[in-house]
DNA sequence: ATTATTATTTAGTCTTACCTAAATCAACAA
DNA sequence: TTGTTGATTTAGGTAAGACTAAATAATAAT
């Protein structure tokens, strides 16, 4: 059974929305993989009709993974995931170019291509990005961690994760350090929805950077003592 | 201008055929592309009435490359190439497991990629079997060598290049320890087109191997004492 | 309970790249 | 010169996967 580029983009993108916002509507879709509502009905309609049965679907109702799907689904996010810290630690690109590559790469590559990197790279939990890499049998390394957009004045924290959005944003963001295992602490936070003020790395004399929301909100933090200690 | 992988590699089957046999005729590309000669008098058409034009056909006379036809192939060839050096120096494929993967990987890596790999693997001009890669400008290292069939009785030389053709073959060759940059003296050859004894390495007293011509034919060596001395 | 709006599906096309079967061309021998 | 034959092209068709425009279902607002 092998499957086409678009089929395993369709996949993998009903389980990232199905994942992060609970469910995968056609119009949704459309705009994540930005083709036209109408194509993604009919691959909808397609790819429910075909067997074996990759995706559970009625019309006008969204459209959801079996099992089947789920799996093909987390190879594919392995694949991209493994190849962006291949790119990045054995290659030596910036966590904002690995993205594209790893779009295209990760529909071409054998099992032995997948197999070699992660040797090489040591079997890694998580991509440059700290999103998690699915194991080959399809477990997800759990990851516990709050938006920092919730972190309150005085908080510190461990970045975790940053969203892999806007290259620019990427940038910006690793030019002030914050990327993942990073220290960070909340030094202020301006009312109305106004600046958060976080200072980078455990000195506690360190600038602090002022951050919009559209900024905090794709950075998440594992934040201190959120574990009850003794 | 971003062409399909079909296209792609129409391009590098006409590359290859025009330089192994002196041309390209839609028989020939239909067997080596493995696709039906219909197919192939299709793509040609299309091909030679597309802007830019890459390629010069008339019906029933073959097809040749333009120059911008031969710049895309060689960009592509060196992809191929380089991508089966990474393979086998960074990531420890052997010779004969890097052609399938390089085959579809060559359409999908960026520029950047190609870029740092060429890096790593510092420049090189030959891939694993002895392949020139070519340059970023399309030229092409020059190697001179003969047909390991050719040899007479007596003669050493050092073995330049090995036709990438069966991965069964390659495995049995490499075993040999008859791989690019090793050292052979033909110590016999059977009259009739019997077989050619081969001694491999630099020791006199090294146990000879007696080849087919199905495998001599594969083999190409820079002959000791071609060029003038003194 | 209607109506308006938005989401989604259906219908009908298009492009790319392949296929088989039938027609035609080119080259060579009789 | 005229067949014969192998190479090649044309004709007609399929399968993916996209698109636009039109129809319909679901949801929200009156
Ligand atoms: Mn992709
Ligand atoms: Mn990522
Ligand atoms: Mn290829
Ligand atoms: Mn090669």
């Amino acid at each position: 059974m092998v499957l086409s580029e678009a089929i395993e983009n369709y996949l993998k993108a009903i389980y990232q929305l199905c994942h992060e916002r609970g469910r995968a509507t056609t119009t949704a879709l459309a705009d994540w993989l930005e083709v036209a509502p109408a194509s993604v009905s009919g691959m909808l309609k397609k790819l429910s009709s075909d067997r074996p049965k990759l995706v559970q679907y009625t019309r006008h109702r969204g459209v959801s993974l079996t099992p089947a799907g789920e799996k093909i689904a987390l190879e594919v996010i392995r694949h991209h995931r493994l190849i962006e810290m291949y790119l990045h630690q054995a290659l030596g690109y910036s966590w904002d170019q690995v993205h594209d590559e790893a779009e295209k790469l990760e529909h071409v590559i054998s099992e032995e291509f997948e197999d070699r990197i992660a040797e090489k790279l040591g079997h890694p939990e998580f991509d440059p990005h700290g999103d998690p890499i699915p194991t080959k049998n399809g477990e997800l390394p759990k990851l516990s961690c709050s938006c920092l957009s919730t972190m309150s004045k005085g908080q510190t924290g461990r970045v975790r994760r940053v969203r892999n959005s806007d290259p620019a944003l990427l940038r910006y963001l690793a030019e002030l350090g914050i990327v993942p295992d990073a220290t960070l602490t909340v030094s202020e936070r301006a009312p109305f929805g106004g600046p958060l003020h976080v200072q980078v790395g455990a000195e506690p004399g360190a600038a602090a950077h002022a951050l919009g929301r559209p900024v905090t909100d794709q950075v998440f933090v594992e934040v201190d003592g959120t574990a009850v200690d003794e």
